[in-house]
DNA sequence: AATACAACCGGACCGCGGTCCGTTTAGCAT
DNA sequence: ATGCTAAACGGACCGCGGTCCGGTTGTATT
């Protein structure tokens, strides 16, 4: 694995950025990615992102199994490209939209607010959002992870919980992962309504508490 | 997979249970179990959990493959198996084992002793935990899970907090799964103390605030 | 237009977890 | 001891995610 980026826009580690195409890009190759994506997105509409397969993928898409992993790089960088539009609007949600979810609010509203959008963004988008959190790396320290991250451990401090603000925001994050919101709706059949009140219990108590 | 189990003390889906051998096990099984369990704790403490594989194992413990799904009915089931010795001391300290962590102190004393013998546990354990969370189900609804999750629910509940007892658990919860913990410690380097301490000022939190 | 080179492509290949099924064997009844 | 049956056994087999490498193609340069 090479060390030194072979040209702009490369990344370590033998993938890709799973964003938007990088800047030059040869034309083939941005083909087959659009290709990639498009053939993707109709796997998981027709049965479910358990069944995208990369093999199959790629035999959908007409073109060799190492072009999928050239491309993304992994399942779960895939994923996390098909999820990248739902991802960035949430960030611009929660970064410059309107109050409550943006900027404006008290912190604590922003909170409460910031907790339930996430919550239906997980239930409408949660599956593929679980695929792409297939190792512990691109669970908590890919970037718009960490983004979200920080974001929660800057209102926790605005609303002056003075605690170990990095430890608070992840356990509080933990409470929004995919895996156990989807359990729990899935599974125990708890109302979507629910989550976001015990958010909002949740989240009152640990910044009223002190 | 045959909803009835096929004589007592079988498990559907293939497997067995992973604890200690069902009553009436031919002797050449029981044998074969004991192989496989300390070929598994040979090959965990030379390598780490990582390195026992399936086939590995089978080949060290000189047992088909076949054999080791049988008697464990998959990795996750034989990782269940190698913690449960320390997964049961847990449960009794928690549940029958002196003040603070067992029965006898107020419950928010409780909730945060309990928290810090689970951060403790895993620190320890918490390598073989994870490879036992394979599935969602190996997460949450396996025996010791809905054990460890009821109990702090009920130590929530004789705390006062009036919110979805059940929800509440699981957020809590979430916040001492293996995985953010391991990723804390070995990642970020935070020192076991400051999570404990953590663990202290969440639970307080919630359970003082109303 | 010809050349050269880097990026790209495809598919054979690997190790993994998990399944299947023909064969062997333990335990019991006679 | 002998024979019967259900359980246990082993290893070939499958589909998966991921890697590798020899051949191909796009693109910049002259």
């Amino acid at each position: 694995m090479s060390l030194i980026p072979i040209r702009p826009g490369a990344q370590s580690g033998g993938g890709r950025a799973p964003g938007p195409a990088a800047e030059s890009e040869r034309r083939d190759a941005a083909r087959n990615r659009e290709l990639l994506l498009c053939a993707a997105r109709e796997i998981v509409e027709e049965s479910g992102a358990d069944a995208l397969t990369m093999d199959r993928l790629a035999q959908r898409a007409g073109v060799g199994k190492g072009t999928v992993f050239r491309r993304f790089g992994s399942r779960a960088g895939l994923m996390m490209a098909l999820l990248s539009g739902a991802e960035a609007e949430f960030q611009g949600r929660f970064m410059f939209g309107p109050p409550p979810v943006g900027p404006g609010a008290p912190p604590l509203e922003r909170l409460i607010a910031v907790g339930a959008a996430r919550i239906s963004w997980i239930l409408e988008f949660g599956e593929l959002a679980r695929a792409a959190d297939a190792s512990v790396y691109n669970r908590f320290d890919v970037p718009p992870a960490v983004l979200w991250h920080r974001h929660l451990e800057m209102l926790l401090r605005e609303a002056g919980v003075t605690a170990d603000p990095w430890l608070m925001a992840s356990a509080l994050g933990a409470a929004l992962e995919p895996e156990l919101l989807l359990h729990a709706v899935g599974v125990h059949g708890i109302a979507p309504e629910r989550l976001a009140e015990t958010w909002r219990e949740l989240v009152t108590r640990v910044v009223g508490g002190g």
